[in-house]
RNA sequence: GGGGCUGUAGCUCAGCCGGAUAGAGCGACGGUUUCCUAAACCGUAGGUCGUGGGUUCGAGUCCCGCCAGCCCCGCCA
């Protein structure tokens, strides 16, 4: 109902010009406050622009909203969408759409594919960086939060029709490369020599070795160190070594992603090597930089360390070498410079855990004073809390490891087959295995990206396969179980398409709220776009599949007759409709049968 | 020491840039099934929104102080 809103805002506006004409000459600014209702007894929007006029009019609010309310029904654009008006409380103009606008806008949707949201015009890029695991590092459940969010609001924005560039930046470069070569070129020397791929087997396990090796053995570090700087000089043994790491990992990485369904284009930490030296040069001639104790730094403004001095940005280090605030500078500078030196974007979005924002809004104010921001261009980093175990620690086994992300997908899913296989049972169905795996996949994975969507990224989030299993509450099984139903209608022979061309006639306060909440969808979809939260696409899902439950438990579809029935059957249609592309938008695909 | 985030019902969390009597879910208690999958629906109980000030018609929401928890703080990412 955004086109409405926005048709509502405008009358509104000029109708309390045309009610206080004197005060709009000199200048009195009149907003009039329109939110959608915040109880369905309301209506469907409030006006609360009357309240903070009572002092500069020096009237009382109620009076200055029956000012406004006879303005507007002298407007027949406004008395075409809405009822009278009512005035309630302090002076809240309540607003109430007629019914037969209503059913005209979820008729405009039922052949909707977009189902009324507007695709903005072709703009510039925006780039969704997220996911960005370390090369020879297991994935765990802190890339799960960056790469499920990350994945859902690049769906949100492709959706509304920005190109979307889905950067995995992954860390492939630094300094732990020199151990990792020196390994590899120590214990399987015939992988360099062969021309394909050659399995290094457990990475993690070889990481360790490496590690283990580079913390004890003083002559292995010093040959790690010249292997960095042969690595970087770029000599092709050391190339081939580190390419054989790269694919190894990348290999175990895209098992993940094709499990999750997530498609990424990996433009890791390397890409930017050749532009370093540049961001530094450039750096030094706007003028910005300074060298500190040997190391060449920015010093940013309005942050102190300790000591009470600025606390710098420290761009090359005082060997000369880079860090990976260079790298993220010269990523910055990149995405947004232009083609083919860049990739034009507008908006930059990071998706990376909560901790790092001191580090991003340190690199962000570099990358504005720098001047490498167009006009209007947005730079945003998106945080997330800490995956947390049910005793409010740290994620861990009871080992006390770290998660790995596949063991967790495992379980999940595993879950989600023993309580398909226990419910199969008490209800005497029976299904074969092909539907069972198909099934306990679906629900395990949705409830694993569902428990993760569904809250407010910014805090810290407790993990639970009870509770993101649950059947009932605010879960992926209880979504996925209200497209079922809606499934089972057009199964039991509801032709859901029938009310498409039909006109629709509603009656039932369960079918008039349904309505309501179908409506909001493009309001919630451009939200999601602008606050990237998408837990409130989340809960808007779920207030839908509550609405559409009501509905369903107390309204007949196929029994009813005549416009009756070939209405309900519409807004089945279109509440399906209207779930699968919402959870579609959260990576989540949607079943026929559970 | 400085900075960031968090603090809302027994538990897990919402709260849409200041609006009407603070909302869900779980758990607890009590109901509903000749009917499209009861994985559902209906009802009851449960809150001094960490705390103390301030701003104004109006504060969970904005500002300041304090308390608690988590995280970050120069050459790792």
């Amino acid at each position: 109902m955004l086109r409405i809103a926005e048709s509502l805002e405008t009358q509104l506006r000029a109708a309390m010009q045309r009610a206080f004409p004197d005060a709009a000459a000199s200048g009195q600014g009149f907003d009039p406050q329109l939110a959608p209702a915040s109880k369905p007894e309301f209506g469907d929007f409030q006006a609360n622009g009357a309240l903070p006029l009572a002092k500069p009019l020096g009237q009382p609010p109620r009076k200055i909203a029956e000012a406004v309310v006879e303005q507007l029904k002298a407007d027949p654009a406004f008395t075409e969408l809405c009822q009278d008006p009512q005035i309630a409380g302090p002076g809240f103009i309540n607003l109430t759409l007629k019914p037969e606008r209503l059913a005209a806008e979820v008729q405009a949707r039922l052949g909707d594919q977009r189902l009324g949201v507007p695709a903005v015009e072709q703009a510039a890029p925006v780039v969704v960086d997220f996911s960005s695991p370390n090369i020879a590092k297991e994935m765990h459940v802190g890339h799960l939060r960056s790469t499920i969010i990350g994945d859902s609001l690049a769906r949100v924005l492709e959706f509304r029709g920005h190109p979307v560039l889905r950067l995995n930046h992954v860390g492939d470069w630094g300094t732990q490369f020199g151990m990792l070569i020196t390994h590899l070129k120590q214990v399987a020397p015939e992988a360099l020599d062969t021309a394909d791929a050659v399995d290094l087997g457990d990475l993690v396990a070889f990481y360790r070795e490496a590690k283990k090796r580079f913390d004890e053995d003083e002559a292995f570090q010093t040959t790690s160190r010249e292997e960095v700087v042969k690595l970087q000089g770029g000599d092709p043994v050391s190339l081939k070594a580190w390419g054989l790491l790269c694919d190894q990992s990348r290999r175990e990485f895209q098992k993940i992603y094709d499990r999750l369904d997530i498609r990424l284009s990996e433009r890791g930490e390397s890409f930017y090597n050749p532009y370093l030296e540049g961001v530094v040069k450039d750096l030094d001639a706007s003028g910005l930089l300074v060298v500190d104790d040997g190391a060449r730094c920015v010093f940013l403004e309005g942050v102190s360390g300790k000591d009470g001095k600025p606390l710098p940005v420290i761009v090359q280090k005082r060997d000369g070498g880079f860090n990976y605030a260079t790298t993220d500078l010269a990523a910055i500078r990149y995405r947004f410079g232009d083609a083919p030196q860049g990739d034009g974007a507008r908006r930059v979005v990071y998706v990376t855990d909560a901790g790092q924002a001191n580090h991003f809004a340190g690199v962000f104010q570099v990358a504005r004073r720098a001047g490498w921001l167009p006009d209007g261009a947005r730079l945003e980093h998106v945080p997330f809390g800490l995956v947390q175990g049910e005793d409010g620690k740290k994620l861990k086994t009871r080992a006390g490891d770290t998660v790995r992300l596949r063991d967790l997908l495992d379980e999940a899913v595993e879950r989600a087959e023993a309580d398909l296989r226990r419910r199969l049972q008490e209800e005497e169905r029976s299904e074969d295995e092909a539907f069972i795996t198909q099934v306990a996949t679906t629900v395990g994975l949705a409830a694993v990206k569902y428990a993760d969507l569904s809250q407010n990224r910014i805090t810290n989030y407790q993990f639970s396969f009870d509770r993101m299993l649950a059947l009932q509450g605010n879960t992926a099984p209880y979504l996925l179980y209200a497209v079922v139903r809606i499934a089972g209608i057009a199964r039991k022979g509801g032709d859901l398409e029938a009310g498409s061309t039909a006109p629709l006639q509603f009656s039932e306060p369960q079918e008039w709220a349904l309505v309501r909440e179908l409506l909001k969808f493009d309001a919630v979809i451009a939200e999601v776009e602008e606050e990237l939260l998408p837990n409130r696409l989340c809960t808007y899902l779920f207030e839908l599949s509550q609405v559409f439950n009501r509905f369903y438990d107390q309204v007949p579809v196929l029994k009813a007759e005549g416009p009756a029935r070939s209405s309900r059957l519409a807004l089945c249609r279109l509440t399906a409709d209207t779930l699968k592309l919402g959870l579609g938008l959260l990576g989540i695909p949607t079943l026929e049968r559970m």
